[in-house]
DNA sequence: ATGGCCTATTGGACTGTCCAATGTGGGCAT
DNA sequence: ATGCCCACATTGGACAGTCCAATAGGCCAT
């Protein structure tokens, strides 16, 4: 129980924070002005103004005076350290990057993280009913991977890469669709990855890695086919002929 | 002439942030009091308040009640989406990286970039003096590489990357340390790169771009251990093994 | 030297008041 | 009916004065 040392503006800038990205204030409409959420949060008007003004630099809203406090368009303020990626180029990202940690893993893993990654394994064939679980198992099996290089710079891409799939909302939508067909095949393929590393196998794990993602990227290809209207089928066909073209390098 | 009616706190939060990046308070060191503040620029202490809440939203200044407003270290104050790694970790991670982009980029490149590489080697090797303008013909080198994949998950990456080189002050002050010594070998290096992408062979490409990092690499280990004080000899130690250890996979 | 207490200093929060920018609605001229 | 303009309610910005709580450094007893 660590009690709240932290100032109240902090709090109150947290909860309408909390508030907004919940959706209870939507995008580009207003919230309630200072006295009315003075009351609301039973603090002083100044509080308030403390916790909108950070609110402000954080660029969560625009505080207009006479006007009010205006909720900044989400869609217009991208996020910042987060590129406009489709799935398949972030898929192929990590099919470039994600056998070379792999495979310098399997020279650096020691045998707590084994267990971590057989942890992950069973969370994620056990129960399949709950997906969020399921993702989070996902999502800890490659970032111990990467932390088992004992690079940070490596392991921060990794993270990188894994918060393109989950923060961009086109790139999840794909993803979500791909990973109900395929629990399967993706465990299994996890299975290898992770003999590779018990084995200490550098190239292995790299292979195994490397598969890994090129399924996935064929099976995205296909899903995203599937269920697409023209334009996204265009730009599939496009990203197939490209993938044709390096799958053999 | 808009002369903007920005509010005084945003006036006061921009001044003295300006006198924190110009200096006249030290990183580490504390600033004045709110209430001698509010007499410095002849606003109550309420607007001060305001001014030091956004610059703690900003992370330049870490405010402690009861003790005062600190300015946050510029080298602990890591640009948010950079993480700490050292000069090994970041070029190991280029090592694991960019070779795979290189060879993925040998099969999309064109003409035109092919032809800005080959502007970007004559700025690096024709001007010795200009170190900056090196620095910068290197950078949009790897850079014109990365975008030539047409993935702009991987392109953000490698920039991602390009930027610890730089905005790290351990990882460039190591960097500067070896760039000075092998400008040629660079050189040669960036030129085999270059033949292998405009023979769009993507092998050759990944080869070439992983000597260009591995000699960095041993340049680099070299150069931290000639200068370096004991405990970063101990580090340099421990890289070295973990390097040769990795050099065959 | 050391440990605990005292106290000056600092940020956090409240109350109450006034000012300036904004936007809206009603009345007036057309 | 239409369009313009102004009065006014609403909203954020800023102020003064007061009290509270956390901090840190110095002082004193041990």
């Amino acid at each position: 129980m660590e009690t709240n040392d932290k100032p109240v503006y902090h709090t109150v800038a947290q909860a309408i924070r909390d508030q907004i990205e919940s959706g209870v204030y939507a995008p580009g409409r207003r919230l309630p002005g200072e006295r009315h959420l003075a009351e609301e949060f039973n603090v002083s008007r100044v509080t308030i103004r403390q916790a909108t003004a950070t609110l402000q630099a954080l660029g969560h809203v625009a505080i207009r005076r006479g006007s009010g406090a205006w909720v900044v368009d989400g869609a217009r303020r991208q996020r910042s350290d987060l590129p406009r990626a489709s799935a398949f180029e972030v898929t192929e990202a990590r099919r470039l990057f994600e056998p070379e940690v792999a495979a310098l893993a399997a020279l650096n893993i020691d045998d707590k993280t084994l267990d971590q990654l057989a942890d992950c394994m069973e969370a994620m064939t056990s129960q399949e009913p709950d997906d969020e679980a399921a993702e989070r198992a996902d999502r800890d099996f490659h970032l111990a991977i990467a932390a088992a290089t004992g690079n940070s710079a490596a392991s921060h891409i990794v993270g990188l890469l894994w918060r393109m799939r989950t923060e961009l909302p086109d790139v999840k939508e794909v993803y979500d669709a791909v990973c109900h067909e395929d629990a399967s095949a993706r465990g299994m393929e996890h299975s290898e990855i992770f003999d590779a590393l018990k084995a200490r196998d550098p190239g292995a794990a790299r292979l195994a890695m490397r598969r890994h993602f090129t399924r996935l990227l064929e099976s995205m290809l296909s899903v995203t086919e599937q269920q697409a209207l023209q334009e996204i089928r265009r730009r599939a066909n496009e990203s197939r002929q490209r993938f044709l073209k390096a799958a053999g390098i």
